[in-house]
DNA sequence: ATGCGTGCAAATACTTTGCATGCCC
DNA sequence: GGGCATGCAAAGTATTTGCACGCAT
């Protein structure tokens, strides 16, 4: 039992709703997928192999998982928008090379505290962060 | 002259790309938006007003504007999307309620440094970052 | 029996593109 | 005059929704 199941069960239960058989098969489907896939390109390759499934259905449980975090929706910019599964929780702290792309985690220490301070401070409750840091890395700039 | 006229012109410049009148007139238009705009909208909106502008003009623009970093693209997740003149390139910094998705800006002294510091170590050099804490803010918890 | 989840198809929203025309260098 | 930018409309892609039906409690 793959991490993304339990997480996700996790979430549902919390928000009263059912783990069905088709949003555990689309779990088991997504965790099977290495890059970031499209909607279409998901649904075809899964009504070949696996029990059919319908495209709102689909929908739905990915706007679950992501209101739950676990995954993720890109935007690539050109009309197209594909989705990952999110597969470290606990790093959403990046380094993103502007030049190739490459994406580095890191993992800030004091980071957790500085923030929340800075949140108590304002009466905010934080639950979970991304952090994006865009620049260049340094194969990039040593061979540009 | 605004800022983002000057950035937007430095941008365009570098890519060989010309600062046509029509694009004057949508950044012009983009800095009195104080919220996040509509496509649709903001479209509605300008031509009532002023010179006429062809929707395929204004994604071309906006496109070249988000790729500037200049303005931001919100996915606002029902379905909608919305845009975002990005004040201060300094401050990504943002505090987002899960609950009514108001958003606010924060700005912590200390974390430029800090961040600064963990890519020199790791030979990364910064030049753009995004934070987003999600959580609740003190009055969606207080009025639930 | 009740109610949530599903699947289909249609509706809606968002974005890009081909092409004719216009404008700037 | 040449070439990029614009505007329109149409095509393409992405996502949501109404409704009837099924399945689990």
């Amino acid at each position: 039992m793959s991490d993304l199941h339990t997480q996700f069960e996790v979430y549902l239960g919390k928000h009263n709703q059912r783990y069905t058989q088709q949003k555990k098969d689309i779990v088991a489907s997504i965790v099977t997928q290495v890059d970031p896939f499209e909607i279409e390109t998901f649904l075809a390759q899964f009504n070949k192999d696996k029990r059919k499934i319908g495209r709102a259905t689909l929908y739905r449980t990915i706007k679950q998982l992501l209101d739950a975090k676990l995954i993720q929706k890109i935007d690539t910019g050109n009309g197209r928008v594909c989705y990952k599964y999110n597969q470290e929780l606990q790093h959403h702290d990046h380094m993103i090379c502007n030049q190739c792309g490459q994406l580095y985690a890191i993992n800030i220490e004091k980071l957790s505290n500085i923030l929340n301070n800075e949140c108590k401070a304002f009466g905010f409750t934080p639950e979970y962060r991304s952090l994006h840091i865009y620049g260049k890395c340094s194969n990039c700039r040593t061979n540009p």
